[in-house]
DNA sequence: ATATTTACCTATTATGTCAATAGGTAAATA
DNA sequence: TATTTACCTATTGACATAATAGGTAAATAT
């Protein structure tokens, strides 16, 4: 299930995606928009500048904004930056994780198809999709 | 992501779809030829017990048995007895969760699109489609 | 220069879930 | 009556979630 982390960090995007006039926006003006404590968000925001989503920049007329344009985010990327690997089970989640049981498992294929459609659905889905 | 309690449960199910004489198999042959706890596995079988998949019996020549023959029996049906419910946000699970932000939230429509591809998509898998 | 604004950093906390383990009771059969 | 089996209650360690708290560094306006 998604959490707040991946939620609230959609919802940043979105916010800064509709007062995207170039300039920076403190992360105040968007926890008051948003109406969530600026305090979580700080730690959410930081993860989403260290994965190359918004730039940061301090002191006064500084804040937050977007890297790119709007279209060219991924609702995948941002929730995948946030959540970590969207699989539906641990062993597919990482390379590095192998299961003893891999080459005789049932259900790996089931898990395969369904991780390729979830990726396919939210890779597909632009942040300017959600503002429409 | 899917947890033991989901992935066991299928086990078991494909276990003994694949011993469905007719007669009830011992837990502890589950268990040794699965490789999992058979303590553990006691707790994920009492709720398939309550959720109405399996049925069990006690004493000697009792154990655990299908109710109904395993292609009626979809995948998931069987995850969302384990798991609750296969939603994507919390207040998609339960129609007493009502978010105050309901009526204004942008991706909403996204996550409902969502849990419906998933719902089809684990309703539509059988237990027979696994065994194959 | 200095005050102000803002991002950024480290630490702590309460609550809950996950994945088990442990030991015992009740039921059914040989 | 002994044995086998399901079923029941309780506990545990590890981890994740969703925050809160207080401080430091950087950039700008005056």
């Amino acid at each position: 299930m998604i959490s707040t982390r991946g939620r609230y960090a959609l919802r940043v995007m979105m916010d800064l995606a509709e007062h995207n006039s170039g300039s920076y926006i403190p992360l105040k003006d968007i926890a008051s928009r948003q109406e969530i404590s600026k305090k979580y968000l700080e730690i959410i925001v930081k993860d989403m500048v260290a994965g190359g989503l918004i730039s940061g920049l301090s002191g006064k007329g500084g804040g937050y904004k977007l890297c790119r344009n709007p279209e060219e985010y991924s609702v995948g990327e941002i929730l995948e930056l946030m959540e970590g690997p969207l699989s539906s089970v641990a062993c597919l989640a990482e390379s590095t994780n192998i299961c003893p049981r891999k080459d005789t498992c049932r259900t790996l294929t089931m898990w395969t198809e369904f991780d390729n459609m979830v990726h396919d659905f939210f890779f597909g889905k632009k942040l300017t999709d959600l503002i429409r």
